[in-house]
DNA sequence: ATATTTTTTTAGATTTGTCTAAACTTATAG
DNA sequence: CTATAAGTTTAGACAAATCTAAAAAAATAT
Protein backbone atom coordinates (compact mmCIF):
# COMPACT_ATOMS: atom_id res chain seq x y z
CA UNK A 1 0.00 0.00 0.00
CA UNK A 2 1.31 4.01 -1.12
CA UNK A 3 1.61 6.58 0.82
CA UNK A 4 -0.69 9.91 0.43
CA UNK A 5 2.74 11.48 -1.40
CA UNK A 6 3.71 8.20 -3.08
CA UNK A 7 0.00 8.09 -4.06
CA UNK A 8 0.38 11.86 -5.74
CA UNK A 9 3.51 11.05 -7.47
CA UNK A 10 2.10 7.82 -9.24
CA UNK A 11 -1.01 9.70 -10.30
CA UNK A 12 1.21 12.72 -12.00
CA UNK A 13 3.15 9.95 -13.49
CA UNK A 14 0.46 8.29 -15.10
CA UNK A 15 -1.13 11.94 -16.42
CA UNK A 16 2.62 12.66 -17.71
CA UNK A 17 2.96 9.67 -19.58
CA UNK A 18 -0.23 9.94 -22.00
CA UNK A 19 1.08 12.67 -23.69
CA UNK A 20 4.13 10.48 -24.70
CA UNK A 21 5.56 7.62 -25.89
CA UNK A 22 8.89 8.34 -24.04
CA UNK A 23 10.03 8.40 -20.09
CA UNK A 24 8.72 11.25 -18.16
CA UNK A 25 11.48 13.50 -16.84
CA UNK A 26 12.12 14.50 -13.53
CA UNK A 27 11.49 18.60 -14.07
CA UNK A 28 8.41 17.56 -15.54
CA UNK A 29 7.26 16.07 -12.03
CA UNK A 30 8.75 18.72 -10.04
CA UNK A 31 6.80 21.26 -11.81
CA UNK A 32 3.24 19.50 -11.49
CA UNK A 33 3.83 18.61 -8.31
CA UNK A 34 5.10 21.77 -7.02
CA UNK A 35 7.83 20.84 -5.62
CA UNK A 36 12.34 21.20 -6.44
CA UNK A 37 13.61 18.41 -8.74
CA UNK A 38 16.08 16.89 -6.29
CA UNK A 39 12.71 15.70 -4.03
CA UNK A 40 11.33 14.06 -7.28
CA UNK A 41 14.53 12.21 -7.60
CA UNK A 42 14.59 10.91 -4.14
CA UNK A 43 10.74 10.11 -4.73
CA UNK A 44 11.13 8.18 -7.54
CA UNK A 45 14.39 5.86 -5.96
CA UNK A 46 11.54 4.88 -3.61
CA UNK A 47 8.95 4.12 -6.15
CA UNK A 48 11.83 2.61 -8.12
CA UNK A 49 12.67 -0.04 -5.18
CA UNK A 50 9.06 -0.44 -4.98
CA UNK A 51 8.81 -1.87 -8.51
CA UNK A 52 5.95 1.21 -9.42
CA UNK A 53 8.47 2.63 -11.93
CA UNK A 54 11.14 1.50 -14.17
CA UNK A 55 14.46 4.39 -13.81
CA UNK A 56 17.76 5.01 -15.04
CA UNK A 57 19.46 7.93 -13.87
CA UNK A 58 19.35 10.79 -16.08
CA UNK A 59 16.68 9.32 -18.18
CA UNK A 60 13.56 10.06 -16.71
CA UNK A 61 10.59 7.28 -15.13
CA UNK A 62 7.81 4.92 -17.01
CA UNK A 63 5.25 3.50 -14.69
CA UNK A 64 5.79 -0.80 -14.29
CA UNK A 65 2.52 -2.70 -15.03
CA UNK A 66 1.96 -2.61 -10.85
CA UNK A 67 2.38 1.25 -10.64
CA UNK A 68 -0.01 1.80 -13.47
CA UNK A 69 -2.35 -0.48 -12.07
CA UNK A 70 -1.79 2.05 -9.17
CA UNK A 71 -2.30 4.99 -10.92
CA UNK A 72 -5.40 4.13 -12.27
CA UNK A 73 -6.93 3.44 -9.33
CA UNK A 74 -6.18 6.78 -8.34
CA UNK A 75 -7.86 8.24 -10.98
CA UNK A 76 -10.76 6.03 -10.47
CA UNK A 77 -11.53 7.10 -6.99
CA UNK A 78 -10.78 11.18 -7.92
CA UNK A 79 -13.01 10.47 -11.06
CA UNK A 80 -16.14 9.12 -8.64
CA UNK A 81 -15.87 11.44 -6.18
CA UNK A 82 -16.16 14.33 -8.42
CA UNK A 83 -19.27 12.61 -10.22
CA UNK A 84 -20.58 12.66 -6.47
CA UNK A 85 -19.83 15.80 -5.26
CA UNK A 86 -21.39 17.54 -8.50
CA UNK A 87 -24.47 14.72 -8.70
CA UNK A 88 -25.26 14.78 -4.60
CA UNK A 89 -23.97 17.69 -3.39
CA UNK A 90 -24.48 20.17 -6.46
CA UNK A 91 -21.13 21.38 -6.39
CA UNK A 92 -20.35 23.02 -9.76
CA UNK A 93 -17.77 21.45 -11.79
CA UNK A 94 -15.12 24.08 -11.75
CA UNK A 95 -15.08 23.55 -7.88
CA UNK A 96 -14.60 19.95 -7.17
CA UNK A 97 -10.91 19.15 -8.14
CA UNK A 98 -9.11 19.77 -5.04
CA UNK A 99 -11.16 18.30 -2.52
CA UNK A 100 -11.41 15.53 -4.87
CA UNK A 101 -7.72 15.92 -4.48
CA UNK A 102 -8.30 14.72 -0.94
CA UNK A 103 -10.88 12.40 -0.99
CA UNK A 104 -9.13 10.12 -3.88
CA UNK A 105 -6.56 8.85 -0.69
CA UNK A 106 -9.23 7.00 1.22
CA UNK A 107 -7.84 3.74 0.81
CA UNK A 108 -11.38 1.66 1.22
CA UNK A 109 -12.04 -0.86 -2.05
CA UNK A 110 -15.79 -1.38 -0.68
CA UNK A 111 -15.95 2.14 0.01
CA UNK A 112 -15.61 2.80 -3.92
CA UNK A 113 -16.82 -0.12 -5.15
CA UNK A 114 -20.22 0.91 -3.18
CA UNK A 115 -19.65 4.57 -4.23
CA UNK A 116 -19.36 3.46 -7.42
CA UNK A 117 -22.94 1.55 -7.18
CA UNK A 118 -24.42 4.31 -5.38
CA UNK A 119 -24.02 6.68 -8.45
CA UNK A 120 -24.81 4.24 -10.92
CA UNK A 121 -22.00 3.32 -12.79
CA UNK A 122 -21.04 6.43 -14.04
CA UNK A 123 -18.75 6.00 -16.99
CA UNK A 124 -16.88 9.77 -17.26
CA UNK A 125 -16.84 12.24 -14.67
CA UNK A 126 -18.44 15.95 -14.59
CA UNK A 127 -15.62 17.21 -17.49
CA UNK A 128 -16.27 14.29 -19.79
CA UNK A 129 -13.40 12.46 -18.32
CA UNK A 130 -13.25 8.50 -18.65
CA UNK A 131 -13.95 6.65 -15.32
CA UNK A 132 -11.80 3.47 -14.88
CA UNK A 133 -13.60 0.53 -13.88
CA UNK A 134 -12.68 -1.37 -10.84
CA UNK A 135 -10.57 -3.54 -13.52
CA UNK A 136 -8.68 -0.41 -14.21
CA UNK A 137 -10.22 -0.98 -17.39
CA UNK A 138 -10.72 2.64 -19.89
CA UNK A 139 -13.60 3.64 -22.18
CA UNK A 140 -11.12 4.39 -25.12
CA UNK A 141 -13.67 6.08 -27.11
CA UNK A 142 -11.99 9.66 -28.05
CA UNK A 143 -13.03 11.78 -28.71
CA UNK A 144 -12.52 15.05 -31.06
CA UNK A 145 -11.64 18.78 -30.61
CA UNK A 146 -14.09 21.23 -31.40
CA UNK A 147 -11.48 23.35 -33.70
CA UNK A 148 -10.98 20.08 -35.75
CA UNK A 149 -14.55 20.53 -37.03
CA UNK A 150 -15.44 21.95 -40.24
CA UNK A 151 -18.39 24.22 -40.91
CA UNK A 152 -21.58 22.70 -40.61
CA UNK A 153 -20.43 19.87 -38.68
CA UNK A 154 -22.70 18.56 -35.59
CA UNK A 155 -21.64 17.52 -32.25
CA UNK A 156 -22.06 16.56 -28.65
CA UNK A 157 -20.16 17.82 -25.83
CA UNK A 158 -18.40 15.62 -24.35
CA UNK A 159 -15.62 16.74 -22.16
CA UNK A 160 -13.08 19.06 -22.14
CA UNK A 161 -8.87 18.93 -22.16
CA UNK A 162 -8.05 22.08 -20.22
CA UNK A 163 -9.15 21.87 -16.43
CA UNK A 164 -8.75 25.39 -14.77
CA UNK A 165 -11.32 27.05 -12.89
CA UNK A 166 -11.31 30.30 -15.24
CA UNK A 167 -11.69 28.17 -18.35
CA UNK A 168 -14.24 25.95 -16.98
CA UNK A 169 -16.63 29.22 -15.33
CA UNK A 170 -16.04 30.70 -18.84
CA UNK A 171 -17.47 27.51 -20.50
CA UNK A 172 -20.26 27.44 -17.68
CA UNK A 173 -21.17 31.04 -18.65
CA UNK A 174 -21.20 30.68 -22.21
CA UNK A 175 -23.89 28.26 -22.02
CA UNK A 176 -21.35 25.31 -23.16
CA UNK A 177 -21.84 22.48 -20.77
CA UNK A 178 -21.74 18.46 -20.94
CA UNK A 179 -24.09 16.59 -23.07
CA UNK A 180 -25.00 19.94 -24.79
CA UNK A 181 -25.69 19.67 -28.73
CA UNK A 182 -23.54 21.79 -30.82
CA UNK A 183 -23.94 22.84 -34.46
CA UNK A 184 -20.88 24.58 -36.31
CA UNK A 185 -22.02 27.56 -38.41
CA UNK A 186 -18.44 29.29 -39.84
CA UNK A 187 -15.08 29.08 -38.99
CA UNK A 188 -13.35 32.31 -39.19
CA UNK A 189 -9.84 31.84 -41.45
CA UNK A 190 -7.99 34.48 -40.20
CA UNK A 191 -8.37 33.70 -36.16
CA UNK A 192 -9.72 30.13 -36.32
CA UNK A 193 -12.25 31.26 -33.91
CA UNK A 194 -15.35 29.02 -34.05
CA UNK A 195 -18.74 30.45 -34.63
CA UNK A 196 -21.89 27.88 -33.73
CA UNK A 197 -25.16 27.20 -32.94
CA UNK A 198 -26.44 25.89 -29.51
CA UNK A 199 -29.68 25.75 -28.08
CA UNK A 200 -30.84 27.98 -31.09
CA UNK A 201 -28.30 30.91 -29.87
CA UNK A 202 -25.08 31.49 -31.87
CA UNK A 203 -22.24 31.94 -29.85
CA UNK A 204 -18.17 32.76 -31.08
CA UNK A 205 -15.40 30.68 -29.17
CA UNK A 206 -11.58 31.66 -29.85
CA UNK A 207 -9.61 28.63 -31.33
CA UNK A 208 -7.74 28.64 -27.94
CA UNK A 209 -11.14 27.68 -26.17
CA UNK A 210 -12.27 25.60 -29.52
CA UNK A 211 -9.25 23.18 -28.50
CA UNK A 212 -10.05 22.51 -24.85
CA UNK A 213 -13.44 21.28 -26.24
CA UNK A 214 -14.15 17.69 -26.97
CA UNK A 215 -17.13 16.40 -28.96
CA UNK A 216 -18.93 13.41 -30.05
CA UNK A 217 -20.00 13.29 -33.71
CA UNK B 1 -5.31 24.37 10.35
CA UNK B 2 -4.15 21.30 12.22
CA UNK B 3 -2.52 18.36 10.17
CA UNK B 4 -4.14 14.46 10.26
CA UNK B 5 -2.02 13.74 13.60
CA UNK B 6 -2.66 16.32 15.51
CA UNK B 7 -7.09 16.31 15.12
CA UNK B 8 -6.36 12.58 15.87
CA UNK B 9 -4.73 13.72 19.28
CA UNK B 10 -7.26 16.40 19.77
CA UNK B 11 -10.55 13.80 19.37
CA UNK B 12 -9.13 11.29 21.36
CA UNK B 13 -8.59 13.74 24.12
CA UNK B 14 -11.88 15.30 23.58
CA UNK B 15 -13.54 11.60 23.84
CA UNK B 16 -11.65 11.04 27.61
CA UNK B 17 -12.80 14.62 28.69
CA UNK B 18 -16.09 13.61 28.23
CA UNK B 19 -15.79 10.89 31.42
CA UNK B 20 -14.12 13.02 33.79
CA UNK B 21 -13.49 16.62 35.08
CA UNK B 22 -10.34 16.31 35.52
CA UNK B 23 -7.05 16.64 33.05
CA UNK B 24 -6.10 13.95 30.59
CA UNK B 25 -3.62 11.53 31.37
CA UNK B 26 -0.78 11.27 29.10
CA UNK B 27 -0.94 7.18 29.72
CA UNK B 28 -4.69 7.30 28.61
CA UNK B 29 -3.72 9.41 25.78
CA UNK B 30 -0.98 7.15 24.80
CA UNK B 31 -3.06 3.79 24.74
CA UNK B 32 -6.27 4.99 23.02
CA UNK B 33 -3.71 6.62 20.12
CA UNK B 34 -1.63 3.18 20.08
CA UNK B 35 1.65 5.01 20.26
CA UNK B 36 4.11 5.63 23.17
CA UNK B 37 3.57 7.61 26.11
CA UNK B 38 7.25 9.95 25.42
CA UNK B 39 5.11 10.36 22.04
CA UNK B 40 2.04 11.91 23.81
CA UNK B 41 4.57 14.28 25.67
CA UNK B 42 5.83 15.49 22.56
CA UNK B 43 2.71 15.74 20.77
CA UNK B 44 0.91 17.83 23.67
CA UNK B 45 3.78 20.17 23.61
CA UNK B 46 3.00 21.23 20.53
CA UNK B 47 -0.39 21.14 20.89
CA UNK B 48 0.24 23.57 24.13
CA UNK B 49 1.82 25.77 22.45
CA UNK B 50 -0.47 26.27 19.33
CA UNK B 51 -2.95 27.01 22.41
CA UNK B 52 -5.29 23.69 22.15
CA UNK B 53 -4.28 22.44 24.75
CA UNK B 54 -3.62 23.35 28.54
CA UNK B 55 -0.80 21.72 29.78
CA UNK B 56 1.28 21.46 33.22
CA UNK B 57 4.09 19.07 33.75
CA UNK B 58 3.02 15.62 34.80
CA UNK B 59 -0.34 16.99 35.42
CA UNK B 60 -2.37 15.86 32.55
CA UNK B 61 -4.22 18.48 29.87
CA UNK B 62 -7.10 19.78 29.30
CA UNK B 63 -8.87 21.32 25.51
CA UNK B 64 -9.31 24.93 25.33
CA UNK B 65 -11.78 26.43 24.02
CA UNK B 66 -10.23 26.61 20.54
CA UNK B 67 -8.75 22.81 21.29
CA UNK B 68 -12.57 21.95 21.93
CA UNK B 69 -14.13 23.57 18.92
CA UNK B 70 -11.53 21.96 16.50
CA UNK B 71 -12.69 18.59 18.54
CA UNK B 72 -16.02 18.98 18.32
CA UNK B 73 -15.83 20.11 14.32
CA UNK B 74 -13.68 16.89 14.13
CA UNK B 75 -16.32 14.44 15.38
CA UNK B 76 -19.36 16.43 13.63
CA UNK B 77 -17.21 15.44 10.30
CA UNK B 78 -16.55 11.59 11.30
CA UNK B 79 -20.79 11.36 12.27
CA UNK B 80 -22.00 13.17 9.20
CA UNK B 81 -19.62 10.46 7.23
CA UNK B 82 -21.11 7.86 9.66
CA UNK B 83 -24.40 8.54 8.28
CA UNK B 84 -23.82 8.84 4.75
CA UNK B 85 -22.16 5.76 4.90
CA UNK B 86 -24.99 3.30 6.73
CA UNK B 87 -27.75 5.49 5.41
CA UNK B 88 -26.72 6.15 1.23
CA UNK B 89 -23.90 3.52 0.85
CA UNK B 90 -25.05 0.42 2.80
CA UNK B 91 -22.68 -0.14 4.95
CA UNK B 92 -23.28 -1.75 8.32
CA UNK B 93 -23.55 -0.15 11.20
CA UNK B 94 -20.40 -1.79 12.87
CA UNK B 95 -18.39 -1.08 9.05
CA UNK B 96 -18.30 2.48 9.17
CA UNK B 97 -16.20 3.35 11.93
CA UNK B 98 -12.74 2.58 10.26
CA UNK B 99 -13.29 4.15 6.92
CA UNK B 100 -15.03 7.40 8.56
CA UNK B 101 -11.69 7.84 10.57
CA UNK B 102 -10.31 8.61 7.28
CA UNK B 103 -13.01 10.67 5.95
CA UNK B 104 -13.05 13.05 8.85
CA UNK B 105 -10.16 14.18 8.15
CA UNK B 106 -11.10 15.89 5.23
CA UNK B 107 -10.70 19.42 5.40
CA UNK B 108 -13.45 21.46 3.32
CA UNK B 109 -15.86 23.34 4.99
CA UNK B 110 -18.21 23.65 2.47
CA UNK B 111 -17.96 20.05 1.53
CA UNK B 112 -19.26 18.69 5.30
CA UNK B 113 -22.26 21.56 4.98
CA UNK B 114 -23.34 20.09 1.63
CA UNK B 115 -22.97 16.91 2.86
CA UNK B 116 -25.51 17.99 6.28
CA UNK B 117 -27.75 19.34 3.98
CA UNK B 118 -27.57 16.22 1.71
CA UNK B 119 -28.50 13.84 4.51
CA UNK B 120 -31.27 15.96 5.80
CA UNK B 121 -29.47 17.88 8.63
CA UNK B 122 -29.23 14.43 10.64
CA UNK B 123 -29.18 14.80 14.22
CA UNK B 124 -27.49 11.34 15.56
CA UNK B 125 -25.32 9.42 13.70
CA UNK B 126 -25.91 5.46 13.05
CA UNK B 127 -25.05 4.39 16.99
CA UNK B 128 -27.69 7.04 18.06
CA UNK B 129 -24.64 9.61 18.63
CA UNK B 130 -25.61 13.17 18.74
CA UNK B 131 -24.46 14.76 15.59
CA UNK B 132 -22.48 19.03 16.67
CA UNK B 133 -24.35 21.14 14.45
CA UNK B 134 -22.02 23.75 12.46
CA UNK B 135 -22.01 25.92 15.36
CA UNK B 136 -20.48 22.85 17.52
CA UNK B 137 -23.41 22.80 19.56
CA UNK B 138 -24.56 19.41 21.06
CA UNK B 139 -28.21 17.88 21.36
CA UNK B 140 -28.27 17.20 25.74
CA UNK B 141 -30.51 15.15 25.64
CA UNK B 142 -29.29 12.30 27.84
CA UNK B 143 -30.30 9.00 27.08
CA UNK B 144 -30.59 6.22 30.53
CA UNK B 145 -28.93 2.86 30.04
CA UNK B 146 -30.80 0.07 29.56
CA UNK B 147 -29.70 -1.53 32.85
CA UNK B 148 -30.91 1.29 34.93
CA UNK B 149 -34.88 0.44 34.01
CA UNK B 150 -37.28 -0.81 36.18
CA UNK B 151 -39.96 -3.56 35.59
CA UNK B 152 -42.40 -2.70 33.27
CA UNK B 153 -40.82 0.29 31.96
CA UNK B 154 -41.06 1.07 27.99
CA UNK B 155 -38.91 3.09 25.55
CA UNK B 156 -37.01 3.50 22.66
CA UNK B 157 -33.72 2.48 21.69
CA UNK B 158 -31.15 5.41 21.11
CA UNK B 159 -27.77 4.56 21.09
CA UNK B 160 -24.85 2.55 22.54
CA UNK B 161 -21.94 3.39 24.52
CA UNK B 162 -19.64 0.73 23.31
CA UNK B 163 -18.51 0.66 19.85
CA UNK B 164 -16.85 -2.37 19.04
CA UNK B 165 -17.78 -4.49 16.10
CA UNK B 166 -18.43 -7.89 17.89
CA UNK B 167 -21.08 -5.99 19.98
CA UNK B 168 -22.65 -4.33 17.11
CA UNK B 169 -22.83 -7.36 15.18
CA UNK B 170 -24.48 -9.04 18.47
CA UNK B 171 -26.74 -6.32 18.58
CA UNK B 172 -27.64 -6.41 14.76
CA UNK B 173 -28.21 -10.12 15.42
CA UNK B 174 -30.64 -10.15 18.07
CA UNK B 175 -32.78 -7.54 16.70
CA UNK B 176 -31.72 -4.60 19.03
CA UNK B 177 -31.28 -1.86 16.59
CA UNK B 178 -31.70 1.95 17.02
CA UNK B 179 -35.47 3.20 17.10
CA UNK B 180 -36.49 -0.08 18.11
CA UNK B 181 -39.25 0.24 21.14
CA UNK B 182 -38.77 -2.25 23.98
CA UNK B 183 -40.71 -3.21 27.20
CA UNK B 184 -38.64 -4.31 30.24
CA UNK B 185 -40.78 -7.66 31.22
CA UNK B 186 -38.23 -8.57 33.66
CA UNK B 187 -34.96 -8.49 35.97
CA UNK B 188 -33.19 -11.73 36.93
CA UNK B 189 -31.68 -10.40 40.97
CA UNK B 190 -28.74 -12.35 40.33
CA UNK B 191 -26.94 -11.67 37.38
CA UNK B 192 -28.58 -8.48 36.60
CA UNK B 193 -29.53 -10.06 33.52
CA UNK B 194 -32.60 -8.37 31.69
CA UNK B 195 -35.44 -9.85 29.80
CA UNK B 196 -37.73 -7.30 27.34
CA UNK B 197 -39.87 -7.47 24.77
CA UNK B 198 -39.44 -6.30 21.17
CA UNK B 199 -41.72 -6.82 18.30
CA UNK B 200 -43.64 -9.03 19.94
CA UNK B 201 -40.29 -11.34 20.75
CA UNK B 202 -38.80 -11.67 23.92
CA UNK B 203 -35.20 -11.78 24.60
CA UNK B 204 -32.71 -11.97 26.83
CA UNK B 205 -29.90 -9.76 27.63
CA UNK B 206 -26.79 -9.97 29.84
CA UNK B 207 -26.62 -7.03 32.06
CA UNK B 208 -23.03 -6.03 30.12
CA UNK B 209 -25.06 -5.93 27.31
CA UNK B 210 -27.62 -3.78 29.13
CA UNK B 211 -25.39 -1.66 30.14
CA UNK B 212 -24.14 -0.63 26.69
CA UNK B 213 -27.58 -0.10 25.42
CA UNK B 214 -28.99 3.84 25.88
CA UNK B 215 -32.89 3.97 25.71
CA UNK B 216 -35.08 7.75 25.67
CA UNK B 217 -37.91 6.75 27.86
C1' DA C 1 34.88 19.50 -30.84
C1' DT C 2 34.67 22.38 -27.26
C1' DA C 3 31.97 25.63 -24.49
C1' DT C 4 27.75 26.70 -22.52
C1' DT C 5 23.30 25.74 -20.91
C1' DT C 6 19.90 22.65 -19.14
C1' DT C 7 18.71 18.82 -16.54
C1' DT C 8 19.51 15.61 -13.01
C1' DT C 9 21.71 13.76 -9.08
C1' DT C 10 24.26 13.81 -4.63
C1' DA C 11 25.37 15.36 -0.06
C1' DG C 12 23.96 17.17 3.91
C1' DA C 13 20.41 19.70 6.58
C1' DT C 14 15.45 20.29 8.23
C1' DT C 15 10.73 19.12 9.82
C1' DT C 16 7.21 16.00 11.62
C1' DG C 17 6.09 12.32 14.22
C1' DT C 18 7.79 8.44 16.23
C1' DC C 19 10.77 5.40 19.33
C1' DT C 20 13.96 3.49 23.37
C1' DA C 21 16.26 4.04 27.51
C1' DA C 22 17.13 6.59 31.32
C1' DA C 23 15.79 10.14 34.60
C1' DC C 24 12.51 12.33 37.11
C1' DT C 25 7.66 13.21 39.67
C1' DT C 26 3.80 11.76 41.87
C1' DA C 27 1.06 8.22 44.06
C1' DT C 28 0.64 4.16 47.03
C1' DA C 29 1.79 0.75 50.54
C1' DG C 30 3.61 -0.76 54.49
C1' DC D 1 7.56 8.61 56.42
C1' DT D 2 10.29 6.08 53.61
C1' DA D 3 10.37 2.55 49.83
C1' DT D 4 8.43 1.00 45.86
C1' DA D 5 5.51 1.40 42.05
C1' DA D 6 3.24 3.94 38.53
C1' DG D 7 3.20 7.57 35.45
C1' DT D 8 5.65 11.20 32.88
C1' DT D 9 9.33 13.63 30.77
C1' DT D 10 13.94 14.21 28.63
C1' DA D 11 17.67 13.09 25.62
C1' DG D 12 19.10 11.27 21.65
C1' DA D 13 18.06 8.53 17.53
C1' DC D 14 15.33 7.33 13.37
C1' DA D 15 12.28 7.35 9.07
C1' DA D 16 9.66 10.02 5.68
C1' DA D 17 9.56 13.75 2.78
C1' DT D 18 11.39 17.89 1.82
C1' DC D 19 15.02 21.57 0.82
C1' DT D 20 19.61 24.15 -0.72
C1' DA D 21 23.93 24.16 -2.82
C1' DA D 22 27.16 21.98 -5.42
C1' DA D 23 28.63 18.33 -8.60
C1' DA D 24 27.80 15.53 -12.59
C1' DA D 25 25.65 14.19 -16.98
C1' DA D 26 23.24 15.26 -21.18
C1' DA D 27 21.76 18.43 -24.63
C1' DT D 28 22.66 22.48 -27.41
C1' DA D 29 25.24 26.04 -29.68
C1' DT D 30 29.12 27.98 -31.74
Amino acid sequence: MQSFTEENYLKIIYHLSLNTESAVQTNAIAERIQTKAASVTDMIKKLADKKLVDYKKYQGVKLTESGKNAAINIVRRHRLWEVFLVEKLNFKWDEVHDIAEELEHIKSPELIERLDEFLAFPRNDPHGDPIPDKNGKLDNTVFIKLSKLKTGDKGLIMGVSEHSSVFLQHLEKIGLTLGKQIRITEITDFDGSVELSIENKQINVSREVAKSILIKI
